[in-house]
Parts: structure tokens; C-alpha cells; sequence
DNA sequence: CAAACATACATAAGCCTTCTAGGTATGATA
DNA sequence: TATCATACCTAGAAGGCTTATGTATGTTTG
């Protein structure tokens, strides 16, 4: 009620994009802790969320995936599908739109 | 799909709150329309997320409402609760952390 | 002048996404 | 050896929006 936790809804699969964009392969578990640190710990991404997500992704064509053994972990790295490269710009241009016209109504251009 | 309605959920409700922040009293019609021109057609918000939004609100305390009749046609203005200005100014900060947050992780600073 | 469109409100069913809560397994720390 | 951190996963419930529909009045158009 009192958290943003509900912003969140909708914007969760663009915003993976838009990381694995920028960091390249990543594994869920990090990506969880890594918008947590960058966030100063306001989107925590659940991950009952996330899972979901980047397997919903990768039955969507924009994202690849291969598991890999570290320290005697399983760790399942996705990374974004190259030749769907459009479609994931197009998501993400989406989502800076909105959130740019987002602070227009809400008043802070700046 | 290739829409930002999506995005939207969630923060509705906030939206509305900031709005009425800056314009004073409003009826639902003229929310959609008005969000639709600032935001060249982007954010369309329909009514039926508008109305039982602003009930919602009401109910809630954040809102109040009068109805006024104007050519024929009768209107439901809605307004701030003054009282409740703490709980609305904490609601507009926290989406505005959001978005702020979420212009991070989309690598958009700027 | 009738049809179509714009204004203005409202509600219900269904969908989709997320949260909560639970489960499994391994390695490190206390 | 118990707890915590790492690392994955899923099911059920909750919540919010969309789609679709309904009502009613005023205005524009053919």
C-alpha cells in the first residue's frame, strides 16, 4: 500500500531487456541484488517475478539462455537474442516514452 | 502487445492525484481527454480505469466530488482533499522515485 | 430531421501480471 | 551443525486494467 512495489506491474520485462542490454548476460538471483544496489533498494524485484519472466522472454524469442556450473552452483544466464534486436529496441523506446510522459504529468520535467 | 497501455498498471491512481495536484477540480471526461493532448496520444487513459479509479479514491479519502450541470449535461467534479495532502504529496514522491529509479535502470538519466 | 458523433457517466467479466508462500539444493559461515 | 547466502522453480491468490456494454443528453451533418 505504502511501498511502489505496484509501479512496477507491466514494466518488469522491458526493464530486464533493458539491463541485459546494458550488462549482457546475466543470471536471475544476480539480477535481483544488481536493481537493488542501483535503486538504493527501492525496486526489488521478487523472484516470483522474475523467473516467470525471463522464461515468458525466452519462449518469446528475445532472450537465450545456457547454464553454467560456478562454485559448485547451477546458474542459468540469459542473454538477449541478437536477431531480435528490433522488437527489443522498440520495447524499450516504449517504456522511455512513457515513463518520460509519465513525468510530464506528474510535473517534473526536469 | 505493441502498445504502452500495459505500463500504465499501477500507477493510475497516482496519476490522477498529481493531476488534479496541478489543475484543481476535474471530471473524468475531461481527464482523459486532457492526458491524452499532454501526452500526444501516448497515455490514453479509459473510462473504465477512470471512473472506478476515482470512486476508489474518494472512497479512500483522498478525493472529494461535487456534481455541477452544465449545458444539460451533468458533471462529476472531482477535487484534493485537503486534509489528506500528506498521504497525496507521499504517494506523487513515491511515483516519482519510481520513475526516476526506473530511468536509471533504462540507462536514460538524462 | 434523422443519423451520427461528442459529451458524460457507470458497471461487469475476463485477462494479465505480480506477490506471497512454498519448495529444492549447494556452499559458506558462525 | 545450524543458519545464512546463493540459485533455481512453481502454484494460488490478489489486484488493476481492458474490453464490452449500457444509459442519457447535446450537437453536427447529410
Amino acid at each position: 500500500m505504502d511501498s511502489n512495489k505496484k509501479f512496477l506491474n507491466g514494466t518488469l520485462n522491458t526493464i530486464l531487456l533493458a539491463l541485459f542490454k546494458e550488462h549482457g548476460k546475466m543470471y536471475g538471483y544476480e539480477i535481483c541484488q544488481l536493481t537493488k544496489e542501483k535503486t538504493d533498494n527501492t525496486i526489488l524485484l521478487t523472484e516470483g517475478a522474475i523467473y516467470p519472466a525471463l522464461h515468458r522472454l525466452e519462449k518469446d524469442g528475445l532472450l537465450l539462455s545456457s547454464k553454467e556450473k560456478t562454485n559448485g552452483r547451477t546458474r542459468k544466464y540469459y542473454s538477449l537474442n541478437s536477431s531480435s534486436m528490433q522488437e527489443i529496441d522498440s520495447q524499450i523506446n516504449l517504456l522511455s516514452q512513457f515513463t518520460g510522459h509519465l513525468r510530464v504529468l506528474l510535473n517534473q520535467k526536469a
